[in-house]
DNA sequence: CTTGACTGTGAACGCTCGTTCACTTATAAT
DNA sequence: ATTATAAGTGAACGAGCGTTCACAGTCAAG
């Protein structure tokens, strides 16, 4: 099997969201018999590509949704992909609960000293409750903000991540509307 | 429809990577027939759920791999969901050139000043050439190391953000190794 | 109580799927 | 040249697919 048979198999998956039927398969590998297909398919499932479910189907594998993961910077990078067996999965690694996770862009850098810049995406997991520590998208008194969340025995508090800004202590209102989960950053 | 049995549909596709056949979802959503299935299918369909491609077959749409872009923090959160039509798919938005995408885990503060920090994760992609003001894994006389890439004219060199640390001008040689495409810090 | 719309049942049907078999062609070793 | 192994062709087949039809139960409006 060629590699670029395999990338033809997870272009197809990538576009169509679903493995192609054999009779795809011909046109997709140039053969003109279904019999071709299916010794082929052997090989893909043999070098572990995809595999078969209870009704013959196939399903694809860690190569379709999956990016190695190296060590670190040092260790350099490996020549051939396959040496490799750390891979991982952005989605479920970065959005595991996905009906209540959300993207929200960065506003100011009053999270900066925490890393945090003004146009970064943060994954926001929904939910109004937080612990100590915490760093939270909350309304405090009507206004949206991302903080850190403290709690001092009864003491309830925001707390920037910047000198230049002051803690908010909420006279009216303090609501959790969710916690961030992760930070992204584009180049 | 309600929305648990939406639910459903998509807990079955994360497990099984492909959409279920009618006589599954019998199984799935309770019914008898599957001409109870059908109807509800049509029911997915109109709510823009699932489509159905040129062989009939169910393909999932954005509600399966895609989660919600809001605005800025301000804005707020939305009470209903489907208020939005701004999504975003993490596995394509980060890493759109699958093959030759790597994830590395950051070892150091040497880029502190660019707020990746140790630990964090950066997403690279390998090439061999790069830009003045990029931020690049590099082989450097034999080390490999994640710094600014700087090219002045014909001077070539390697520059921390971090004033602890000095450029690093290359001896024997410099090897572009990837361009660090994103920084991912999970909480 | 009727009526009509909606929802589910059960059975039937044609179609395409993946599988399999016998045969042919290509490749490589002796 | 001969042989063995691998790779592709073409046709046939049973099984399960999605579709469709007639019919029964549920529920709200008139």
């Amino acid at each position: 099997m060629q590699e670029n048979q395999k990338q033809k198999l997870i272009d197809f998956y990538k576009n169509e969201k679903r493995m192609p039927t054999y009779t795809e398969m011909l046109k997709i590998f140039d053969f003109k018999s279904k019999n071709a297909v299916a010794r082929l398919v052997e090989k893909f499932i043999d070098a572990g590509i995809v595999s078969k479910d209870y009704l013959g189907r196939l399903i694809p594998l860690k190569s379709f949704s999956e990016i190695p993961m190296l060590g670190l910077v040092k260790a350099g990078f490996p020549s051939d992909v396959d040496e490799l067996n750390d891979t991982i999965n952005l989605d479920e690694y970065l959005a595991p609960k996905k009906g209540s996770t959300y993207m929200l862009t960065v506003d100011g850098d009053s999270m900066i000293e925490a890393h945090i810049s003004d146009g970064d995406m943060v994954l926001v997991e929904k939910q109004n409750t937080a612990r100590d520590g915490d760093i939270v998208i909350a309304n405090v008194d009507g206004e949206f903000t991302m903080k850190y969340f403290r709690k001092n025995g009864d003491k309830v508090y925001l707390q920037p991540a910047n000198k230049d800004f002051k803690n908010i202590y909420p006279t009216n209102q303090l609501t959790i509307i969710g916690i961030v989960k992760a930070v992204i950053r584009k180049y």
